[in-house]
DNA sequence: TAGCATACTGAACGATTGTTCAGGAGGCTG
DNA sequence: CAGCCTCCTGAACAATCGTTCAGTATGCTA
């Protein structure tokens, strides 16, 4: 990848800045004159491409949702999933995410706002999740859920932990969330809840009967 | 409650105000003037009251760590947990939340923010979520486990989702995620995976090995 | 009564925002 | 050559922002 902002038209050195501020900072407290500061152009510049700013965040969008639906595709050759569980899960996020660190800024704010197109990218995720969890049933690795959609959802979100809750947990811990130590501890965590369950035998059990409504 | 802002003080209207407004828009997108509007004030009061917009957020913080605390002080009476595993987290959350609709958002913001508000009312949860473990643990229903806080605090995440992700769910489910429904397939999935854990006896084990660096 | 602190307001200030506009520079077509 | 389109800019506009300030009303204290 060339990366030289000089190298590229206008157009596409601002969309870049665009999505990297958009990911630091957040869309309202970034200024088109910020962005056309980062991108080497002009304020007026940005409304003659994009319309308005709004028309930017959605070429932004546009943009992190062909990005993403790149990572899907390319994820995975045909049917030859991972030697361990674990490892799948992190080597597909890694396949979306990787190379560009301010895609999972966006996409942690995407999350957080919840429009339309967070909705896109979490389907993309939930292809993935469904494709990842089909193959290890078939391999009778993985039990199959009563509620598909549901568990695919919140595995989801337990595997994005780290980049949706970047900053609290940069707080938390007083180290990223994706350093290998605590990454190491997120997963390690994680598998020890999904492979056997945190309950024992002697808890009672949920048989998804009716709960008394509140 | 009353309820009734005319019986309030005006420094007691505009925290409350300032609390919904906030937790509703966020912080930058809410102006003193809107918060002055919705307490029946001018914008001016705002600043001899609180000093500052700044001001003002550190004693809506303030207010809502107090309100947290008061209900994790609230919950649980001695040492007598609940009847069934899957009700107590319920119960705990809803003690802290119930009522306030409101604080859900708030919560949900500063989670997402990380600063160090958000790490104070993190803390009480994992209190909460401690608490509870602990419990079950004595009881011998829940196995220990090797990373206790990574555990509460992933236990935290899941539990609190439909809150912490509420826009997005409701942009998906195309209904809240709290209602009734949605709610009991969100906790029947989360102990379908914690009760006996997703994975059968054949899949390869995760043992907590060095992982090869990235 | 005088004096002072507190509660409160409307008007205004300076800064920043997204957007508009007139126009320049360069290349392509007739 | 003229005409036109695209790319691009600096200056300016109206709106909104947090904050300041002068000043009024009220109530407590001496």
């Amino acid at each position: 990848m060339s990366g030289n902002l000089d190298e590229l038209t206008a157009e596409a050195r601002i969309r870049r800045a665009a999505l990297r501020l958009f990911a630091q900072r957040g869309y309202d407290a970034t200024s088109l004159r910020a962005i056309a500061r980062a991108a080497g152009t002009s304020p007026a510049l940005i409304i003659h491409h994009f319309g308005s700013k709004e028309g930017l965040r959605d070429a932004v969008n546009a943009d992190v949702i062909a990005t993403i639906d790149a990572g899907v595709q390319a994820y995975m050759p045909p049917d030859e999933p991972a030697e361990r569980p674990y490892e799948a899960p992190e080597a597909s996020f890694r396949e979306v995410f990787g190379g560009q660190p301010e895609l999972g800024a966006y996409i942690r704010r995407l999350f957080f706002d919840g429009d339309e197109t967070a909705v896109a990218v979490l389907r993309q995720f939930m292809v993935i999740s469904r494709r990842l969890s089909a193959a290890f049933e078939q391999r009778g690795w993985m039990r199959e859920a009563a509620d598909q959609e549901m568990r695919d959802l919140q595995l989801i979100i337990l595997e994005l932990g780290p980049v949706l809750f970047s900053p609290l947990l940069v707080a938390y811990f007083e180290q990223p969330p994706l350093s290998p130590e605590l990454h190491h501890r997120w997963v390690a965590s994680e598998f020890d809840m999904l492979m056997d369950g945190i309950f024992t035998d002697d808890a009672p059990r949920f048989d998804g009967a009716e709960r008394k409504a509140t």
